[in-house]
DNA sequence: TGTACATCAGTGAACGCGCGTTCACTGATGTAC
DNA sequence: TGTACATCAGTGAACGCGCGTTCACTGATGTAC
């Protein structure tokens, strides 16, 4: 990190980095204005030159996350190719990524009880994530014989909903971390058997 | 509620009941033990009569949902009857009824960031409501042909993570709620399509 | 290049608050005779 | 039935703590001349 402006160098993102540790080892609720002053070398005073307060810290926390989440998904989607279906799936395979490499993201996005429409950059950034994965259910729609098609954003929503789960029940320490199943896995697997529902992969493959 | 022991008549059960409604109104971060005593007429001092501290208290509020819960599936799986499909789809739509009926039980049971494993009456509560989803998903599990087949307990993972998913995403004024399907409409179709997916019913049902 | 001044990021002390928990107590309820 | 005693659920005051936030300030950095 380089110093480049008054004192500090970068003590905003500092600050939000070292939010971002502390909701990752303690959970949003465990998270501290002072303890990521503290964490950053400052005075909790300081925090004040940078956020409104507390919940805007967070909330800049998780803004940060769904850009980086949207970044993921799209990167993966990859403009559906090779087909809509492989870009699919590996749209659903960054989901769990991203909840496994940047925890404190996650945890700051969905578990924090923050209000997305309280901040317009924040709900701007979460639209961005959230239309990534309808697109990518949108495209792959066109596969399904119109007669059974559910509406695409139904569809994404049930992904979402699966990965979600999967991430919250089984990818931490949490309630039902004793699935024998890693989450890869489990995940894979019931996007797997879901798409098959939709008719878009073989019965028998 | 009828007086029936010295002061109170039942501060025990008062003071979960306090602490359930507390959590359903304002996150299971926002609860108090100071506010439950409060709502419950009662010192704060006095809870402690009943409960070790604050963790406890909340606990045994997970606790008993999970009791409620396990009963709740049980009654809707019904002993696999009438078929095993039609009592896996029952409690499958038990699950999502108990979340939206006993939101404070549901927030106390997977929000509250309660230790499972440190008080064993909630972990045989907890592993009791477990077994039943695995049952069903046991059952069902033999109308698949065996070669396709999944193990159970991944199967009833992939139910449990998309009912939790749907709760969390889209049962309540959270992130998601702006999803134009009701949680009831939106889990019933993605469990039918993954049914559909493991083969279990017919693809022009 | 050197000096005087303006800016503003971070300080340090203080605030009011509500939390979970403790403790010696009190007084209503239950029980023995 | 009446009295004396034991039990123990709930009281009230107090505690130490860490929180988020405020405020007047200071002193390092940047800028004008």
């Amino acid at each position: 990190m380089v110093k480049q402006g008054y004192h500090h160098g970068n003590l905003r993102q500092a600050l939000i980095d070292a939010a971002l540790a502390l909701i990752e080892a303690q959970g949003p609720q465990g998270f501290t204005l002072s303890d990521a002053a503290k964490s950053a070398g400052v005075t909790p005073a300081a925090v004040y030159r940078h956020f409104a307060g507390r919940e805007d810290l967070i909330a800049e926390c998780a803004r940060q996350g769904f850009e980086i989440f949207a970044d993921l998904m799209e990167h993966a989607y990859n403009g559906g190719q090779p087909t809509a279906l492989a870009a699919f799936e590996a749209t659903g395979r960054a989901y769990l990524a991203f909840a496994r490499k940047f925890p404190g993201h996650y945890m700051a996005m969905f578990e924090s009880g923050v209000n997305f429409n309280r901040n317009p950059d924040l709900a701007r950034a979460s639209e961005r994530a959230r239309s990534v994965l309808t697109r990518a259910a949108e495209a792959l729609s066109q596969h399904i014989p119109a007669a059974r098609r559910p509406p695409a954003a139904m569809f994404a929503n049930h992904v979402w909903a699966l990965s979600h789960g999967v991430v919250e029940l089984f990818a931490r320490g949490a309630p039902g971390s004793r699935s024998p199943f890693p989450p890869e896995e489990l995940l894979e697997a019931g996007i797997g058997i879901y798409l098959r529902g939709l008719g878009l992969i073989a019965p028998d493959r």
